[in-house]
DNA sequence: AAGTTGGTAAACAATT
DNA sequence: CAATTGTTTACCAACT
């Protein structure tokens, strides 16, 4: 049964998904208003927010998301209803059953779509609390767009900036992780006119829209205590915590230690901004199947790539203004921190589905030196370069890498002397350089922190539930995130879905094994599967990136010109 | 607290 | 000769 066949890579995908924390890209895709989680997610290594701005941002995406999605979701809904009966009733094949079957899940969809549409709300009121999004009386109501267009990366940036920057004298409340006191200055700091974000939404009429002013700060202060996003009625309202707080110390201090920015709460971004995209992905899929269920399947590289509508502008990211420029978030001082390896984000996909987006933003790719390299390297049709082959490599990828050259060019070469896992060939023509896997995995550990449950529960779940909601119930349980997806998410429409995934569980099959006896607590059934065929040694857990089997597409960027030598590019480091 | 890892800088040799 | 390629050491910071 074909049915049964995409389950099982549904079931393995969304598995595969959540042992490696994938942090999902193709929401930006689709919805290009929204910050793509890679700027979150370098938002989250810089540690500019604290956890309370961090959650406000989280909670601040997700309306946005939402809210774009429920608007096409409800017609596509019913689109896809009557299409699918009709099809169906027109087949004469498909016994009463499968019909109800169809029928349910609908309702379920529809089920599932309230409760997102409660969560939305919830955080657009959250959100009007806590200043960031302004309702203004006076101004008309503006259509969606207009509400996006106030959220480009550049703008949150400033914005962002703005807020923890501004007030050094009181530098602990807002930007350190130790205290969480999100002061007036915070608040006040950001509802400003240039900076608040218009709702397309009737104006409230309880005095939230009012702009906090300094005058009013301490007035603003007990505001802003009693009225604390994540504190209601005594009770911690962080997702599915629900911890009881006396009082609003006793609060704080909860806060701080259950919530404070750690692996653990962007585990929970990341996971919360994957199941906005596992949902956006179904409802594009649901439509894109009900469209071209008898027509061949879509391809699966374009899947991800595939606008909810034709009307869907460009991703704004390769447009002026909201570009990621030099001047507007370039990465100050060496960066040490590590990035890859920590949050296990699968590289090959990471740079497959942002290409464009490291193509023209000049951002620090997430991953180590290595793992370019050995990215580049196998990238290649040889799985071999020469040094400079993967000098060109970085350039052409990356906008990052086009400017001081002498720095990273040394870090690689560096890099591909220090590491045994890169492998010097000499070469008919000179060397070439190449990778030794089994090196490559050997030295990098990898963990997922503390989320034995999480296994477990994937383990004991899946077999009998809707894969996804399993590991989405599975994973949100785990991280203390609220379950507002209970409805079962199965859809036979999916199907196209597997041939999107089977790319990718191919690279992991046919990659990796291990020596069996791995039965340590935190390792997921996924990463087991990793090891097939390096037995040697007890080697540390996969990286889990499996073979790039991704592939990425070759469209290079319109202004980049690879016999341009961009080593002795000026760099407007300039003035601070 | 110590050890590990990764990024940067730099000295230097070998090769082209 | 200069430029490129490759090796090595040192230091620092982040992380475990």
């Amino acid at each position: 049964m074909q049915t049964i066949n995409f389950w099982t890579f549904f079931e393995i995908f969304v598995l595969l998904s959540f042992c490696m924390h994938h942090v999902p890209v193709s929401v930006a895709m689709m919805t290009p208003q929204v910050i793509t989680p890679q700027q979150m997610q370098q938002i989250l290594q810089q540690q500019v927010l604290t956890p309370q701005q961090l959650q406000v941002l989280l909670q601040q995406q997700q309306a946005l998301m939402l809210q774009q999605q429920l608007q096409e979701f409800y017609k596509k809904q019913q689109e896809q209803l009557q299409l699918q009966l009709l099809q169906q009733q027109h087949a004469g094949k498909q016994p009463k059953e499968q019909q109800q079957q169809v029928a349910t899940q609908q309702l379920a969809f529809q089920q599932q779509l309230l409760q997102m549409q409660q969560l939305q709300q919830q955080h657009l009121l959250t959100l009007q609390r806590q200043g960031l999004l302004s309702i203004q009386p006076g101004q008309p109501a503006l259509p969606l767009q207009s509400l996006a267009q106030g959220m480009i990366p550049t703008e949150l940036q400033q914005l962002w900036k703005e807020v923890t920057g501004s007030h050094t004298a009181d530098d602990a409340g807002c930007n350190n992780h130790s205290t969480l006191d999100l002061s007036t200055t915070c608040v006040s700091s950001v509802a400003t006119p240039k900076t608040s974000l218009l709702l397309n939404h009737q104006p409230s009429t309880n005095g939230q829209t009012s702009l906090l002013t300094p005058k009013r700060e301490s007035a603003a202060h007990e505001d802003y205590m009693q009225n604390h996003p994540l504190y209601g009625h005594g009770v911690c309202k962080w997702p599915g915590c629900e911890a009881v707080c006396e009082d609003f110390p006793s609060f704080l201090k909860h806060l701080n230690n259950e919530h404070a920015l750690d692996d653990r709460s962007t585990a929970q971004c990341r996971v919360q901004m994957q199941v906005v995209q596992q949902l956006e992905l179904q409802l594009n899929l649901v439509s894109s199947a009900t469209l071209s269920k008898t027509a061949s399947e879509p391809s699966p590289q374009s899947l991800p790539h595939t606008p909810t509508t034709p009307t869907t502008p460009l991703t704004p990211l390769t447009q002026g203004p909201s570009v990621i420029t030099t001047t507007s978030i370039h990465n100050v001082g060496p960066i040490r921190r590590r990035y890859s390896d920590k949050y296990n984000v699968p590289i090959s996909s990471d740079i497959a589905q942002n290409q464009e987006f490291y193509k023209n933003a000049e951002v620090r790719p997430p991953f180590t030196y290595a793992s370019l390299i050995r990215q580049a390297i196998l990238e290649s049709p040889e799985k071999q370069l020469t040094l400079n082959e993967i000098y060109n490599w970085f350039t052409r990828m990356f906008a990052y890498f086009r400017r001081n050259a002498a720095t990273w060019k040394n870090a690689v070469r560096h890099n591909l002397s220090l590491h045994k896992c890169f492998v010097r060939v000499e070469n008919v023509k000179g060397a070439v350089w190449t990778v030794d896997e089994i090196e490559f995995q050997k030295r990098r550990p990898q963990k997922i922190s503390g989320s034995p449950s999480l296994i477990k529960n994937i383990q004991t779940s899946h077999a009998y539930c809707s894969p996804l909601n399993a590991a989405l119930q599975a994973s949100m349980a785990e991280n203390s995130i609220p379950l507002y997806t209970t409805a079962s998410m199965g859809n036979p429409a999916l199907t196209s879905l597997a041939s999107a995934m089977r790319e990718e569980l191919n690279g992991v099959i046919e990659h990796g094994n291990s020596n069996g006896s791995d039965s340590s607590p935190g390792r997921s059934p996924m990463q087991a599967m990793h090891h097939v065929h390096v037995k040697e040694e007890p080697l540390d857990p996969d990286e889990n990136e499996g073979p790039l089997s991704l592939v990425t597409t070759a469209n290079h960027s319109p202004d980049f010109d690879p016999d341009r030598d961009y080593e002795d590019e000026p760099v407007n480091e300039d003035m601070e």
